[in-house]
DNA sequence: GGATATAATGTAAGGGCTTACACCTCTCTT
DNA sequence: AAGAGAGGTGTAAGCCCTTACATTATATCC
C-alpha cells in the first residue's frame, strides 16, 4: 500500500497525495478531504525510507549515555526524550556503557541512521581519546554535549559550574570551622576532576592543607564506599566534613557514619551532588548540590531547535547550581 | 558521497560496493580490500533510508514505557538497550506519560518508523482502552508486553507472579503474627491490582480480616506517603506490618513509622517491591520482592530474537519473584 | 468576453540502495 | 581444443517518496 494506491482511489495524482500528507498549501478544501478519508480508511503509513530518503531526515536525534540504569542519565535522557518529542523528533537511544571505545562505533552507528542531530550526556564524552570521533560527527551534524565541556566546531556544550559549587561548598564548611573534608569521588566520572579542581581551590583560599588520607577514591556502589569510609573512620581518622562527587557516595559515607555512632550533621556534616531522588531517602535526608539536569537538557534541546531554524546559538552554556541543603549540613 | 562515488574510485560497480559492504559472497579477496579501504579512507556510510528502502528493515525496535526517570523502567529499558545492542538493533525509546490516550499515538509513530518490533515496558500497557491499538499495531509488527499480561494475536507477554509474591508475602508475615498489615499502592500503577489480589486471597487464606483503613492509596511520592502513614498513626490507627506495591513508597512509611519512634523491624515489619537501589538506603535496609527486572527484559528479547528466526515463541512467559530479605522484616 | 493572475493539480526526475539477471573470464574436464 | 561450470563483476529495475517545474482550472478585472 503506497501513494500510488492512495492516488489511484482518490482520483488524484501523487503529488497531491503528498501534499496533503504533508499538509502543504496549494490542495483544494475538497480534494484534501477526500484524501484524508481515504488515507483513514485504507491505514496507510507514509514509508519513512522513501520519506528519509527525499528529505534526507529522518526527524530522529541519538542520545548517548553511559547507562540509563543511572539515575543522573536516567533523569536527563527522560527529559530530553518529552523535550525532543514536543519537537517531533524521536529519540535514538545509545548507552555505551563506560568503555570509551565503544563511543566511537555507537556514534558511527547513529550516524549511519542518519540522525538530524546527536546529544552525549556526561562527562565521560569530553574524555580526549574520544575527541576526534566526536569531531568526525560533528562535521555530519550538530553534537551537543550535555554535561560536560568541548570544544570542537560545530559542537555545543551545556554545562553546569560544578567547580564554582565545589568551591563555594568548601567555603561554606570552612567558615562553621569545618576544615576536615573527607572528599570522596567515583573513579568512574570525568566530571570528578572539576569538581576536584574547585574542591583544592576552596581549600586554597581557606587555607585548608587537604591531607591525601581525606581524598577517597571509589567505584560507584554504595556498600564499597561505606567500607571504605569504616576503614577509615576505623583507622582514626578524623574529618568532620564528608563531600561526595554523588549522592550515592554520599549516602554510603553517611550509612558508615551512623554505624559507628557518629552523629549527621553534629558530628560529621555530609553533602552529596547531583540532588537525586535518594537524597530523600535518608534520616537526615541529604543535602545536595542540585547541577539542574533538567535544565541542562532544556537547554541543550533549545540549542538543537535553533540550529535546526539556522540561528547561531551560544557554543557554551554554562548554568549555575543550586545547594539545597536538607538535614546532613 | 554515496555508493556511486565509492565505485567509481575503486574502478568498480556499484553492485560490488554493495556486496562488499554487506559482506556478501561472491567478491575477490583483492576487490574486497580494495573498496574497503577506500570505505575506510573517505569515511563513508550507508544512508540507511535507501538501505531501508530496499529492505523494508531498518534494524530498530521501538520501546515504550511511561517514563524512565522511574527506577524499574530505567532499568528494564537499560537491560532492553544493551541486550538488543548485542542483536544489532537500535532503540527508539518513547516515553509515553501516563496519559493512556497517548499510547496509542507513539504507537502509530513508531510504526510509521517502520520499527521491526515494539516492546511495551509496564502494566500501562494491559489496560483496556488501548487494547484495539496494540492489536493494530501487532497486526504489523510483534509485540511484547513486560511486566503485564495481554491476550491479543501475534503478542507476546513476559511478566512476574506478583500475585503469588504478595500471597506469600501475606502468609509469611502471618506466620509470625503480624497480622495487623498496612497494604499501600500506587495509585498510578496498574499492576497494583495484581499485587491487591495476592493480597486478599492470602488474607482469606490466613483468617485475616482486612480493614479498609489498613489499605493506603497514594501517588508516586515519598513525601506524600510519608504524610498519609503519618496521619494514619497520629489517628491510633495499629499495624505491626506494612507491604507496599513499590520501594519508594515503603521507603516513606518507614520514615514516617520511625518518625514516630516506631522500630523496624520490631515494631513494624515493612516491605517493598522492585528491590530497587533504595533498598539500600535506608537503615534498616528495605526488604524487597525482587521481580526480576533483567530477567524479564532479556527474555522478552530472547522472544524478539525467535521471532526474527521465524520460531515460534511461547506467548506467555511467567517468571517467580524472589523475596530480598533484609533488615526491614 | 478575453486577458491575466492565481490556485490546483500533474509529470517526471531524482534520492541511494539491493538484487535478479546477464555477462565475462577463468579453470578444469574430456 | 572445445565445452562446462564456477566465480567475479556489471546493468538496470525497483523500493516509495519529495519537489521543481509544467500544465490546467478557476477567479478577477477592465
Amino acid at each position: 500500500m503506497n501513494i500510488y494506491d492512495i492516488a489511484k482511489l482518490a482520483g488524484v495524482s501523487i503529488a497531491t497525495v503528498s501534499r496533503v500528507i504533508n499538509g502543504k498549501e496549494n490542495v483544494s478544501e475538497k480534494t484534501r478531504r477526500k484524501v484524508e478519508r481515504i488515507i483513514e480508511e485504507i491505514g496507510y503509513t507514509p514509508n519513512v525510507f522513501a520519506r528519509g530518503l527525499g528529505l534526507g531526515s529522518i526527524q530522529m536525534v541519538g542520545v548517548l549515555c553511559t547507562t540509563v540504569s543511572d539515575l543522573f542519565y536516567a533523569r536527563a535522557v527522560a527529559t530530553i526524550e518529552s523535550e525532543l518529542r514536543t519537537l517531533g523528533y524521536d529519540v535514538i537511544l545509545c548507552c555505551t556503557g563506560n568503555d570509551v571505545s565503544e563511543k566511537s562505533r555507537y556514534m558511527q552507528l547513529l550516524l549511519s541512521k542518519r540522525v538530524d542531530a546527536m546529544i552525549l550526556v556526561g562527562s565521560i564524552f569530553q574524555e580526549r581519546t574520544s575527541n576526534e570521533h566526536i569531531a568526525q560527527a560533528a562535521t555530519q551534524v550538530p553534537v551537543i554535549l550535555i554535561n560536560g565541556s568541548l570544544d570542537i566546531p560545530n559542537t555545543y556544550c551545556v554545562f553546569c559550574d560544578e567547580e564554582g559549587a565545589v568551591y563555594h561548598l568548601v567555603r561554606d564548611l570552612a567558615a562553621v570551622n569545618r576544615r576536615d573534608i573527607l572528599y570522596i569521588e567515583n573513579t568512574e566520572s570525568y566530571s570528578s576532576l572539576t569538581k576536584w579542581r574547585g574542591f583544592t581551590r576552596g581549600c586554597g583560599d581557606c587555607n585548608i592543607s587537604h591531607s591525601p588520607a581525606l581524598k577517597l577514591q571509589v567505584p560507584k556502589d554504595g556498600d564499597a564506599v561505606k567500607e571504605k569510609v569504616l576503614e577509615l573512620i576505623d583507622a582514626g581518622v578524623k574529618f568532620n566534613a564528608v563531600v561526595a562527587s554523588e549522592d550515592l557516595l554520599a549516602l554510603g559515607a553517611l550509612k558508615a557514619l551512623q554505624s559507628r555512632g557518629l552523629r549527621v550533621p553534629d558530628d560529621v556534616a555530609v553533602i552529596g551532588f547531583n540532588d537525586s531522588i535518594l537524597c530523600k531517602c535518608s534520616s537526615p535526608e541529604l543535602s545536595s548540590v542540585d547541577n539542574k539536569v533538567d535544565d541542562m537538557c532544556r537547554r541543550a534541546v533549545a540549542i538543537l531547535l535553533e540550529l535546526i531554524q539556522g540561528r547561531k546559538p551560544p557554543t557554551r552554556t554554562v548554568l549555575t547550581p543550586e545547594f539545597k541543603r536538607r538535614g546532613s549540613f
